[in-house]
DNA sequence: TATGAATGAGTATTCATTCAT
DNA sequence: TATGAATGAATACTCATTCAT
């Protein structure tokens, strides 16, 4: 029951009817982007489709770019949520490293255009150097959290801090990469399956740790 | 009666003065490219820097992206050059091997804006349905010349084709990935150093191949 | 019964406390046009200065022209002040005069952007037909009161009333002149010094006046 | 009779073409300005009245404030004949000068908008600091032009150089004064007549000159 | 083969103002 | 009295491309 007639909840509401129409726009902004790429992804386009007008979009964001850098922390949100999901439903290490680097591999393969978006977004794309220091690392520690189980499964299988650190930027790397090649299509001059490919990389790393530090680029010998 | 006004010659001469113009353009098209990127590659600018009207470069390309796919074709060929050098100065297998994947790599380390060319192109960059058939074909193809020596050293090493085939996938695989944080920026923050890495990841790979397949994904178990 | 709720004072209160607003809303104004220029202030950036959003500031003002009028009194009620002031420090008529147009020409020397304003408002500047009988005589008036004191001045030194005039719009008109140069820099062509030029001006007309007329443009001559 | 079937006329043919092109925009650029004001002369506008597309506007001159310079050149150029051609009229060197001077006043007291031309360019209109220095010169050597028939008057009347150089000064001020009184209707509280004043104060300094330099500001009397 | 001229569609952003709450 | 939200019109400028000459 409200206490007066400007009741305290009218400040949350607000607020929660402001962040409502943030998202709207950002899922206008999504579908476009979703359809007509990075390119067809102009403020016009993404307005039309929120049923705005371009100006409007001027109240909520600073800029096209505050839009796709929004764009981008959301999407490396929901590749945290998807990592950790599939991380957390495994009990052993071995397995929660595997998951955590299948469900990443996934969830680029089935979301291209985030693949799209980070890559335009952490290299020239943003007008003043990169997106400025803070946003650059607001960025890092989200991908940070969506590797670190990556990280933990190899800690936990006995790797030193430094091994699983490098087995991490390689798990990072080769997925990157596959991701890469199929989305360019050229994966299929290989005749070759990038999710398989996937999977025996990381059993291979795995099977490294498992050895006892074989397998591991700079392993024992 | 010896040659006519119109001789056979003059065809010839008009076909290589025409090579040459078009050189002239490509090579001012990679300048303004080098020091402006895809964004300040206008056909405009690239006129500007071979000396010509904007138009005037219709004579000689369809388009802009044909200009564009056809810097592609002498990136790729300036790689398959590097690598086939980087291979043919060793004589084992094995550092046949290395030193193409690592020419590789370098190439696209020192030369980041062919990077960039080489996916705007194989992406959405192209208006129509990628590049069209034939070209595609071609552009597959000099990547295939390229990354020869790789799938010929491990055969020479033991490796069957398929595994062979195999092998080349994840190495590009394993570059691309890796060249593409360095490009990002990203790989600063797990203070690694992609050549090492690149170089650990290939050294893992021989050693699998001179131990009779083991270390290779789908290893002996 | 005493004061009651709505207490005859409260009329008054609400006056006096919208009259304030007012002023710092106008104060807010004056500080982004002394920064920014008329280009710069815009309604959102006064607005935003005041602390106010945009929208705020048509409880208190009609349009931005009002506030740009409102501006432009309160600019003359200073300039007034400014003269007067100066006026009143000399005792002798000639001194008053030679006082008050110099004060006058200092002003808007020394706050140029005033003289923007003036312009801006004075002319094209407002939309329907220069600013409204009513503004446009209040602001008459108020000029009238600024340059009142070289008048009386050159009366007390003899003038006819018409010759007064006529001698306040020639030294309004020096002034703004010298002021205008000074303004767009082009004095520097002359390698002269407005401030100089219109002392010299002064005294050449005080030495007419003194001399019984001469000097004035329709003299005994 | 042409020399080739590419005869030399050619190219002089296409350069008058295009100055012939560029002379219509900067007569509708002058019309638009003229009926709207500065802030009307959009380059939409100028297009549109030019029967133009605004981005065919680009390949004649280089930007709006571009044309605006140019425009300006032209006024300058106008008012410097307007000033030679009166003072060429008379023989009497104090007939010169008086002829030139009014010449000058003339020409802005009928064309206003060129006043307000001048004023906006001279000023903050333009966005690097001004013209830049070379326009700016160029701007201040077309004054210099315009005003020298009224030095040459005074040193052929027995002014120093630089008595006549501040004569110049003072004459271009009080012109300058006068004509913006009169554009912002502020003359009308005076009741006065522009013109007069001005004669009056040329005929002033006239007489100084003749009476041996009295009547000079710093005169020695 | 090359040019000058022109187009039409597009870009992001800013502005003063209005209105329901 | 003040806000958040929204509008519609405007801004200068860039682009790849076409076409008559």
């Amino acid at each position: 029951m409200p206490l007066s007639p400007k009741s305290p909840g009218r400040a949350a509401r607000r607020q929660s009817v402001g962040d409502h129409k943030r998202e709207l726009i950002l899922g206008a902004a999504r579908r476009v982007f979703e359809s007509e790429g990075l390119d067809g992804a102009s403020l016009r386009a993404i307005a039309a489709e929120a049923g705005y007008t371009p100006a409007a979009l001027y109240f909520h964001f600073d800029s096209k770019e505050a839009i796709y850098a929004e764009m981008l922390d959301i999407s490396l949100g929901r590749l945290a949520d998807a990592v950790l999901a599939a991380a957390d439903a495994e009990a052993e290490p071995a397995g929660r490293l595997r998951a955590a680097a299948l469900a990443f591999f996934a969830f680029y393969a089935e979301n291209p255009r985030d693949l799209d978006l980070g890559f335009y977004l952490l290299r020239g794309g943003l007008k003043p150097k990169g997106l400025g220091r803070a946003r650059d690392e607001r960025l890092n520690a989200a991908l940070a959290v969506a590797l670190a189980p990556i990280g933990a499964g190899a800690e936990a299988l006995g790797a030193t801090p430094e091994a699983a650190r490098l087995l991490v930027v390689d798990v990072f790397a080769h997925a990157v990469g596959l991701l890469l090649l199929t989305h360019t299509g050229r994966i299929r001059m290989f005749e070759a399956s990038a999710p398989d490919l996937m999977r025996r990389y990381l059993d291979e790393r795995v099977r490294g740790l498992l050895a006892g530090g074989a397998g591991l680029p700079d392993g024992r010998g």
